[in-house]
RNA sequence: GGGCGCGUAACUCAGCGGUUUAGAGUGCUUCCCUUACAAGGAAGAGGUCAGAGGUUCAAAUCCUCUCGCGCCCACCA
């Protein structure tokens, strides 16, 4: 045993600890002895990335998990480790050779990304050793990374079934294109944001009239929010049931500023209330018109480049970025009269997820997942309860988007991440370039797969050597989302697998619920032949205190580790989860974790003055409950009944309730009246013991939410069974150890000593009088048992207590359950100076009791207000009766 | 256009599978440096639970509507 220092400092205990844990290898889970098994595995963090609230909050709730399942007796695995983020990590080390005046084609695919290589060895960790800081008990020994030799293995096996499925697919779509990024996305990585755009009405002739003289005749009139778009239209489409327009059956239209011919069609899809009713068409930028294109077989005609800017097809205006070009076209629409009108326009517009540059609608050739398939299931497994949400609001969400499944965009046009392992033979296809080549299915010709992803020398079928890979990367979700079992070593039937897979629960923030945890699930089904995991628990977004997600370019973050730094990881930990309930956004600010920091601190003030008195001679491993008083028949009651609740909390992931349990117990049990009654214990020996018991039972309990004080802390414990608090057992609620009685008896007991005080404090009664009080009560016995507690910690003397007490003279009265307390304190407070104060108080009730009584015998308050105002009025006026009478009552008795 | 969440004490929030007197933290008032802790202790003030209907013996809690605030999804160009 040795001693605590006088000061709480985190700084001084955490790094410290947590390398004692890993010396020990206490992370490492291996099931050598066949126990039962509970298994998370973490959202992989961007590698770029470092650690920020979110993080914190996740990694506390799943390292709380982890904690308390490992001390029930479960041999636990946590999984952690990060993502290779291609398009945010490419992102960053373009911008690392632009400082040196490089472009990534300067340097060429192969030197690139060598660079990335480098790039991620030095910085990749970062975050790794963030989560260290945080106390995350991951096994450290399994750490993934998705670009890992053995989970490569795994996309490319996963990518060869699915093309052999024949559930991948390459061709010609609109899909959501960053042209800052140069590359597709999915529709999730497109973000809807409200813009203020506008909405542009423009003329287009009709072919064979004069001019612009009458309406429909000579011209129709569509509606754009993007005007130069019309570089692109094939057609002008209108609604068939629009009457308007049946004089237009028949009729070509001709491509103001361009000249193209534009067929007339007619569809029910277009929207006759909306702008003009009808709709330019322009197959290759919008995703409507290129169904409509579909089918009404139209031409497709893209006009930009992969920056968007326009290309040769837009004529004069070919090289000019979109903006630009948007300019122009208005400028010359306006010269030529074409322009009707203008007005404002509000509407959602994607943007890029990585760079929220504004997303552009273009038809491009992309590898999709065909995901009807796959949705099926994933859907099932929800619906049968299989899998469950936390909160289960979310269920709702999940289904919603699994029903309305559309197919996933997977090739990006970047170089970091997996490569697709498609080949294309040039001699047998014919084709010069190899990204305009459409593949729909697994026997296509010229089109071959390198399933390991190595690299080939010449074609299976003709033997030539004029061979390319596919030049573009898969989404990083596609190798996400194979995380819970690739990371188990799949596709090899590995011991790990066996037993780790699948895992239990998986917590992560709303964000992600269709980028990885839908995804995840449908792959677990497919490839795990199982659900990933049972139970998803979605908790809240770290917002800032007006509400704001933090960001860095809003500049509104708090650094978890700034917070570290400032109060340690505990009392951060503790903080967060406290504050968030049941997947509530949490909005934060820095004072919040003064609570957090305050409570390590009492706890450590507390064991301190524990471990300073124990005397370890007579120190016995249990109590002996025959030998126990009342207050240690209560704390022990209440030590199991809270043991009771957090365990329910936390199996419901209610973990804010399962640290406010703990919080209550420690501070307002154990501390503010177990400690300070121990202090008059008369058998020392007993009451140690039981303060032991009880410290070492919370900082069980607490383990999980505040790791490294209570390791810290039982590190000084006497007679510690286990050697760490990390692997010792968590308790077990025990219902025969609640002794309700001894729960009643003692809160009546608190309850005279709260009165006592309270007499004290209201009388203005100097702290060293010491009060006679007398007792009318039905159990004498357990007041006179007990009266040495009421005497010290009320600081008075029990004079008498028995079933009928007469009311003595100039006695104050408190009534406190079942039994009433009187202090004669006539003699102790100088009436003249108190009459002033208490008839001012007096006077302040019965102005606010005329008031009420006026308004209640106002008739118009009376037949206007609700029944349930005046009833609770009238419960006012009683209850503040019931005051004013006591308060005269009290003060005629001390006037005597 | 669909879906979801929130509106409770001065502030930040719990409670919302109906039941004693609606809780916590912070702040505020009074007293106390009592040898674990002033980052503390004791006592206290403070609430038409957004509004309106309804169900019920009983509603902050369940149902309907209204008003504010926030989020997500969606091809109205």
């Amino acid at each position: 045993m040795k001693e605590l220092p006088n000061k709480y400092d985190p700084k001084a205990i955490e790094e410290r600890i947590y390398a004692a844990w890993e010396k020990e290898k206490l992370f490492h889970a291996d099931n050598a002895s066949g126990k039962k098994v509970y298994t998370i595995v973490i959202p992989p963090p961007n590698v770029t990335g470092a650690l920020h609230m979110g993080h914190a909050l996740n990694n506390s709730i799943q390292d709380i998990l982890i904690r308390w399942k490992r001390m029930q007796g479960f041999e636990t695995l946590w999984v952690p480790g990060t993502d290779h983020a291609g398009i945010a990590t490419q992102n960053v080390v373009e911008k690392s050779i632009a400082k040196e005046g490089l472009k990534r084609d300067d340097l060429g695919r192969e030197k690139f990304l060598e660079k990335v290589w480098q790039w991620k060895e030095s910085y990749g960790s970062t975050i790794i050793k963030q989560l260290k800081k945080l106390g995350s008990s991951c096994d450290w020994d399994r750490t993934r990374f998705t670009m890992d030799e053995g989970l490569s293995k795994a996309v490319m096996e996963v990518f060869s079934r699915l093309y052999a499925e024949n559930l991948l697919y390459k061709g010609d779509y609109i899909i959501n294109w960053c042209p800052r990024c140069g590359t597709a996305l999915s529709d999730e990585e497109a973000e809807h944001e409200e813009v203020n755009g506008a909405l542009y009405h423009i003329k287009y002739q009709i072919k064979g009239s004069a001019g612009f003289e009458k309406y429909l005749e000579d011209y129709v009139v569509v509606a754009t929010t993007r005007p130069e778009t019309l570089l692109g239209d094939t057609a002008i489409a209108v609604n068939p049931k629009d009457e308007r327009y049946a004089a237009l059956n028949g009729k070509t239209a001709i491509l103001p500023l361009v000249g193209r011919e534009l067929k007339i069609i007619f569809d029910e899809d277009v929207d006759p209330l909306f702008g003009t009713g009808a709709l330019k068409v322009t197959p290759a930028h919008d995703p409507v018109d290129f169904l409509l294109s579909i089918k009404h077989g139209l031409p497709r005609v893209n006009v930009m480049e992969s920056d968007a800017s326009i290309n040769a097809l837009g004529g004069k205006y070919a090289g000019l970025d979109r903006f630009e070009c948007r300019k122009k076209i208005l400028e010359d629409l306006e010269t030529a009269g074409l322009l009707v009108e203008k007005k404002d326009h509000l509407h959602a517009v994607g943007h890029c997820y990585r760079c929220h540059t504004m997303v552009e609608p273009r038809l491009s050739k992309q590898w999709f997942v065909k995901m009807k398939p796959l949705a099926i299931e994933a859907a099932r497994v929800v619906e049968d309860g299989t899998v469950k949400f936390y909160p289960s609001r979310w269920t709702k969400v999940y289904l919603n988007w699994m029903h309305n499944i559309k197919d996933w965009c997977i090739s990006r046009q970047i170089w970091w991440g997996h490569r697709i392992p498609v080949w294309y033979c040039k001699d047998c296809l014919k084709y010069k370039n190899v990204r305009d080549v459409s593949v729909s299915g697994p026997k296509a010709e010229g089109i071959f797969l390198s399933t390991g992803g190595e690299k080939l020398e010449k074609c299976p079928r003709c033997g030539g050597k004029d061979i390319e890979q596919d030049p573009d990367v898969l989404d990083t979700w596609f190798s996400s989302w194979l995380w819970p079992f690739s990371t188990l070593g799949w596709p090899k039937k590995t011991k790990d697998l066996e037993v780790f897979y699948p895992t239990e629960a998986l917590v992560t923030a709303q964000e992600i619920i269709f980028f990885w945890v839908a995804r995840m699930i449908m792959a677990g089904l497919k490839f795990g032949k199982e659900a990933p995991f049972k139970d998803v628990y979605i908790h809240g977004t770290v917002r800032d205190s007006s509400g704001k997600k933090m960001s860095k370019s809003l500049g509104n973050v708090i650094d978890p580790l700034d917070i570290i730094n400032d109060v340690g990881s505990d009392a951060l930990r503790f903080s967060i989860i406290s504050i968030t309930s049941q997947g509530q956004d949490v909005f934060l600010s820095k004072d919040k974790f003064e609570s957090g920091r305050n409570f390590a601190n009492k706890i450590w003030n507390a064991a301190r003055y524990v471990l300073l008195n124990v005397d370890e001679k007579t120190l016995k491993p249990d109590y002996d409950i025959s030998s126990c008083t009342l207050p240690d028949k209560w704390i022990i009651s209440s030590f199991h009944e809270t043991v009771k609740r957090v365990d329910s909390s936390l199996a419901e992931y209610r973990f804010s309730e399962a640290a406010g349990h703990i919080y209550d117990f420690i501070w307002h049990k154990y501390c503010d009246w177990y400690l300070e009654i121990s202090k008059l214990s008369d058998d020392k020996a007993n009451t140690q013991n039981i303060l032991v018991y009880i410290l070492g039972g919370v900082l069980k309990l607490l383990h999980p939410i505040m790791p490294f004080i209570t390791e810290e802390i039982w590190q000084s414990m006497p007679a510690r069974p286990d050697r760490w608090i990390m692997k010792s057992a968590w308790p077990a609620a025990d219902e025969k150890a609640i002794d309700r009685q001894a729960l009643s008896n003692m809160e009546n007991l608190m309850g005279v000593i709260t009165a006592v005080r309270n007499a004290r404090a209201f009388w203005n009664i100097n702290i060293n009088t010491i009060l006679e009080v007398e007792i009318k009560t039905d159990q004498p016995g357990l007041i006179f048992d007990n009266r040495k507690y009421i005497e010290k910690l009320a600081r008075c003397t029990v004079v008498k207590a028995e079933p009928l007490v007469a009311r003595p003279a100039n006695s104050v009265s408190a009534i406190v359950d079942k039994l009433q307390v009187f202090i004669p304190i006539g003699k102790l407070v100088d009436i003249n100076e108190e009459k002033a104060r208490i008839s001012k108080k007096i006077q302040e009730l019965e102005n606010y009791l005329t008031g009420i009584a006026r308004k209640l015998s106002d008739e118009n308050f009376v037949k206007r207000a609700p029944a349930d105002i005046i009833e609770k009025e009238r419960s006012k006026q009683g209850k503040f009766s019931e005051q004013l009478a006591a308060l005269k009552d009290n003060l005629e008795a001390v006037l005597g």
